[in-house]
DNA sequence: GAAAACAGTTCGGTGACCGAACTCTTCTGC
DNA sequence: GCAGAAGAGTTCGGTCACCGAACTGTTTTC
């Protein structure tokens, strides 16, 4: 990354947060980590990105401190890549372009997904905060529900799009929790 | 832009904003255009992007309604490009990336430019509060200003680097104001 | 112990990005 | 007006990133 293909010049804070989140399916992917996608073919098979270019990514945003990589609970224990807090402090960002594009590029029949606050199950304001207490609210206080557009739950869906379809709180684990062996697969 | 390289399959809301400012140098772009950038030459000469990916992002962004072009004001009447609402919508965004930028990869010296509320110039918070008043500060009444960290002019500056040397309101024309003939240019 | 699942790697083709040079229009000075 | 300069893109060849599909080695399950 450093110096080729870098914001050359670009002396401000924007160029080097660009350096870091700013290449194609970055930001994709650390939301699906605030969403709980931990492992390597949950994010490649929720996001479809190319599984060289998921490797690239995750070893970048690993150097850089933005996500930490370690062997995950349970007997199936494969590695797992979590948010640090380094990584939860894109949480604003994230969500401030995931309001813009709601707002200004809406999906037909309402939004997929809904951010709640956790205590009182009221949306979330473009700027984060409560819409019932007014309160701004802390990312692990925050539940991804499904919306009014999401298409209703297909067989195929992959994994993580299936675990989506039931309220789920930010950066809690989302299929690989199970303490000891898998549990979360519904039925095969 | 549509198809080939889109990020297909993906329906969530953040997918469609960075379909449209999540390519290279766009957002960099975007914020010059909040500090007031509006002719091709002053985003080519300050950010040193090649023209060409220049002119396409400018068209990209013009298409989509983020930008929008016109002839300038005054006598000199080139053509000028500047942020629609729906650009204007973005500023939380750049905001919240720009400070995550300053707190984890600050520069030596300090912050280069630092957001002040403009009418008590007092620094913002990272959620874009004023730390005096505590009021969430629109756009327009942002001021950027030199922080410690930035470099003392030196001649060769561009025009853009140099004009913010001092304190600037965002979204007002930062060179090409005059509205008979260039009067900008401090000394040739 | 065999088979399946998983986590990456490799590979060839394609498109994006880069810097430099070039063209065409618009403006300035005389 | 007219010549020269500056601004706004366009063109071009080389390089790099991205893509999808197939492949490899390890881990896990039966």
């Amino acid at each position: 990354m450093t110096l080729p293909r870098d914001y050359r010049g670009q002396t401000c804070a924007l160029a080097r947060s660009m350096e870091i989140v700013g290449e194609r399916w970055t930001l994709l992917i650390l939301r699906d980590a605030f969403y709980g996608v931990r492992r390597f073919g949950e994010f490649a098979g929720h996001l479809g990105v190319p599984r060289a270019v998921l490797t690239d990514r995750l070893a970048t945003l690993t150097e850089a401190g933005v996500l930490a990589r370690g062997p995950g609970t349970g007997t199936g224990r494969r590695e797992v890549y979590g948010l640090t807090p380094k990584g939860v402090a894109l949480w604003p960002a994230v969500r401030a372009l995931t309001a813009w594009g709601e707002e200004f590029h809406p999906a037909e029949g309402g939004p997929r997904r809904v951010f709640l606050h956790a205590g009182d199950e009221a949306p979330l304001d473009p700027d984060g905060r409560c819409t019932a207490c007014g309160a701004a609210v802390p990312v692990q206080d925050v539940l991804v529900a499904p919306g009014p557009g999401l298409a209703p739950p297909a067989p195929d869906d992959d994994p993580v799009t299936a675990a989506l379809a039931r309220p789920h709180r930010l950066l809690t684990p989302l299929l690989t929790t199970a303490p000891s062996g898998r549990s979360t697969k519904g039925s095969p």
